[in-house]
DNA sequence: CTTAAAGGTTACAGCCACTGGAAGGTCAAT
DNA sequence: ATTGACCTTCCAGTGGCTGTAACCTTTAAG
């Protein structure tokens, strides 16, 4: 199948695929005569699952290693357990940080009554705080 | 003062100081005779809110235009106002986002109970959920 | 007086994961 | 013959810095 083909299939879109393959994520497909890529249904699972993982917010690195890891039936599931328990620990601190901002933003955005500037107690709480 | 001085004192790097000028968002400091940039006590306020401003995870455009507010007393709280509101809702939203990517992540961690990569269930997951 | 360290300057490249656009080749239908 | 959709490559831009190189100035020590 062609590039856009597989685009829509795997919902990824074609710059994204070609990019991929650019930095060695997805590796090159044959090309027809006319210098198309070609792919095969393989590709369309590979790609699926490097979406899905980008949805779990996984870097392309990551990815790339669980691909590979993928390919090796020998190697162990300590790679993968690895990745997936660190990117839960990296989204869990994230979100510790975004909620002491939240509170913050709330806090500064409910103290605001004044209409001029030179009174704004938003603008002095940033200056001062 | 001297941009180490006043890095150290504002707390931002130096670099980061020189990118800000670089961009329009802090103005050219006046020149030494050796082309050093000289700093006045104000510069310390106005670094000190755009730090702020950075640690509330406020866009460098957006703190742009609250810096410039602040240079015009005449100007109203609504910008102000708007900013802040955004950038809460846009926390929010990030958090109800990585809510859900966290249970994903959680619900995959907790599911690998094998040590070959042929039986990963975690893998198998990402492959075919 | 020389020298070395510490700090200043500019300019360019790299990070992440794409995305946009230009300039051109190919293919199917009209 | 031409239109329009699709393909190709390559280069640049996004945000908010950070790293590095190459060079100049100041300051302290030997």
């Amino acid at each position: 199948m062609k590039i856009s083909e597989l685009a829509s299939i795997a919902q990824v879109s074609v710059k994204t695929i070609r990019y991929y393959e650019q930095i060695g994520l997805l590796s090159p497909p044959i090309r027809t005569s006319n210098g198309y890529r070609h792919y095969q249904e393989k590709d369309i699972e590979t790609l699926v699952f490097i979406r899905r993982c980008r949805e779990l917010n996984i870097g392309l690195d990551d990815i790339k290693r669980l691909v590979d890891t993928q390919q090796d039936p020998k190697s162990s599931c300590a790679l993968v357990d690895n990745i997936i328990a660190e990117q839960l620990a990296r989204i869990q601190q994230t979100q510790r940080e975004l909620a002491l901002l939240e509170q913050s933003l709330a806090a500064l955005a409910s103290c605001c009554k004044s209409h001029q500037i030179k009174d704004c107690s938003i603008l002095q709480t940033l200056k001062s705080a």
